[in-house]
RNA sequence: UGCCUCAUGGUGUAACGGUAGCACAAUUGACUCUGGAUCAGUUUGUCUAGGUUCAAAUCCUAGUGAGGCAACCA
């Protein structure tokens, strides 16, 4: 028992990323009794993107590992930028993704009261003054990271003095920006967040959460490691642009440890902690929240939830499974490395999972008629079709099929090269499930235009086997010209031109809006498509996988179906080389 | 420039002093009632220069390149 004990206690886990790492040695040496608390902790300033899934998957996937638990903060301190709209929508992207935070839910709104307590107390000690500078003054007080810093001619007051002041900023009688809290550090620190940092600011802003309690508010520097020790969180990831504010961080936990404020869970003194990683940029897309704002407000795109944003409510719509960007997260890895990762990562996620799961049909988006001549005029036969080929239990269904049917106009060829294995004269295909049929003539208009392709069958393959066993090399789909039904289908593509639409600055970036990048049509499908429910998901065979639009949906309860994405395609790919 | 950080194929990541591996992308073939899926194969890499060591992607030194910080935003 003891020597196991010890093992456990030299041997931390040598596999997974650094924080892994980092979090198991923690563990193995029973640092805050060996629990593992960490956080998620969002501005309700905006709606969650896939670099958000990212921050996610660590915090609640770390909590999970380690059989702690992960809190959900909003953390709210800019009454400006922050609404329920925000942190409604917030809560429900993360249940989305399938990650539930329990009775953990916090708002660093609801520690003001101690955030305040934890000011005064640094005032009374002498470690807070309150600063009477412009915002222009400081910034050359301040100095520049070559040089030493100048004293603020408040530094120096007393306690009295500035527990005073302080208390008739709270209690409103200073105008924004007139005064603030500074926390009295280190003018000459080469880390500028020492010297002598704001921590509380006057705003006359009524917040979403607290109303009109409050008109001063502190800033992140104090407000976050406050939540977190208040929380008793344990180990505090976020990414690598606050990695300077590391010693700032750790410097208010000191003032918090000397004031008694640190939780005591089990025995043991809970001392939060912070690492860093590296955020997630994608190709072909931006990733910053003000970014994506302008996007919204100049109409660029129709909403926050467009499918082809990158916020989880607009890849939700687009019909990615919250697996598969699960599993994109996992597949990215966490380091401190900056880096871009190509979105055809993202969509080889979403197609390996939609593979498995999305029911199989018919659909025809650019129609051509084909007539099977030596097929009876009146004469109509159900196939059996596979609902989808990974999985048995999805069962079968029936395909309508008569003597007209549509097919897409890109399958026939007038003078198919010889690895066109579809439509041309004098060949033979499959029509899928239905039988085998050989082109005879096609019928054009004045334009050369291929009006009707016309063949004939062979009344033996019925259902699509060759009764010879013969092979045929091209499958095509179709459907009965009687029996389709008409709908509505977005084709979504990428939102971008170029992978780094940020390769100009940020001012630019919109200049490289993909025009293309969604086209409403009409497609002609097989009559059971009518009965897909919105949310459902569904490949439509040789073109890609669509989701039945939740939002919108015609009269007659027809769903609009966005293609999430196309299936791969070699044929495609090969012939637009030449 | 001051402080902090990072550097492995086209892209992203693994290797924790001992055979540079995996995924995506690219490419060849097999198979197939989706030119999908599946299976098999191929191509491409340790930023540079020194040092320590029997042995270095890994440790040390210097250089180079990239990023972050200098809001009363988070």
């Amino acid at each position: 028992m003891n020597s196991d004990k010890q093992e456990n206690t030299n041997t931390p886990k040598q596999q997974g990323h650094f924080l892994y790492q980092w979090i198991a040695a923690d563990v193995a040496a029973g640092k805050n009794g060996g629990n593992v608390v960490t956080r998620f902790p969002p501005e309700p300033n905006g709606y969650l993107h896939i670099g958000h899934a990212k921050a996610i998957c660590l915090d609640f996937g770390m909590a999970e590992e380690f059989n702690g638990r992960c809190h959900l903060r909003m953390d709210d301190t800019n009454p400006l930028k922050e609404s329920d709209e925000y942190a409604d929508n917030i809560k429900y992207d993360i249940k989305w993704l399938g990650f539930d935070w329990g009775e953990y839910f916090y708002s660093a709104a609801d520690m003001f009261d101690q955030m305040y307590q934890i000011a005064e107390n640094l005032i009374i000690s002498g470690q807070a003054y309150v600063c009477s500078l412009s915002q222009e003054e400081w910034k050359e007080y301040r100095g520049v990271p070559t040089e030493p810093g100048k004293e603020s001619p408040a530094r120096n007051t007393s306690p009295e003095e500035n527990l005073a002041l302080f208390r008739r900023m709270k209690a409103g009688e200073f105008a924004d920006g007139t005064k603030c809290l500074r926390a009295k550090i280190d003018m000459s620190s080469p880390n500028i967040h020492f010297r002598d940092p704001v921590i509380y600011r006057i705003m006359h802003a009524a917040h979403y959460h607290t109303g009109d309690k409050w008109c001063i508010y502190p800033m992140y520097d104090f407000a976050h490691p406050i939540e977190d020790a208040l929380e008793g969180v344990t180990h505090s990831m976020c990414t690598l642009e606050f990695e300077v504010h590391r010693p700032l961080y750790d410097w208010v936990i000191d003032r918090m440890d000397e004031m008694g404020m640190l939780v005591i869970r089990n025995g043991n003194k809970i001392r939060p902690q912070q690492r860093e990683f590296s955020r997630l940029s994608l190709t072909y897309t931006v990733m910053s929240k003000r970014l994506l704002l302008q996007l919204v407000e100049n109409n660029k795109v129709d909403g926050w939830d467009d499918p082809r944003m990158p916020t989880i409510c607009g890849m939700r719509r687009r019909g990615y499974p919250p697996m598969a960007i699960r599993n994109f997260c996992d597949s990215v890895g966490i380091t401190k490395f900056i880096s871009t990762t190509d979105f055809s990562l993202l969509e080889e996620t979403v197609r390996a999972e939609l593979n498995r799961t999305a029911e199989r049909r018919l659909a025809v988006f650019n129609p051509v008629k084909l007539i099977i001549d030596n097929y009876p005029e009146d004469q109509e036969e159900f196939f059996d079709a596979v609902n989808n080929p990974e999985d048995e239990s999805a069962g079968t269904r029936k395909i309508p099929f008569s003597r007209e049917l549509y097919v897409e106009a890109d399958d026939y060829m007038k003078d198919p090269p010889r690895k066109f294995f579809r439509l041309a004269i004098g060949k033979e295909v499959r029509l899928r499930y239905a039988c085998l049929f050989t082109c005879t003539h096609v019928i054009e208009d004045d334009n050369g235009n291929v009006t009707e392709i016309h063949g004939v069958m062979d009344m033996d393959s019925r259902g699509g086997t060759a009764p010879d066993g013969r092979t045929v090399r091209g499958t095509i789909h179709w459907v009965s010209a009687k029996h389709a039904v008409e709908i509505p289908v977005r084709l979504y593509d990428r939102l971008f031109t170029v992978e780094d639409p940020l390769q100009d600055g940020s001012s630019n970036f919109m200049k490289y809006l993909n025009e293309d990048s969604i086209n409403e049509v009409k497609a002609l499908a097989e009559p059971s498509v009518a009965k897909f429910k919105p949310g459902e998901h569904v490949q439509f065979e040789r073109s890609g996988y669509f989701f039945a639009d939740p939002e919108d949906s015609r009269p007659d309860n027809i769903p609009v179906f966005n293609r999430t994405t196309t299936l791969r395609d070699s044929w495609a790919k090969n012939s637009s080389k030449k």
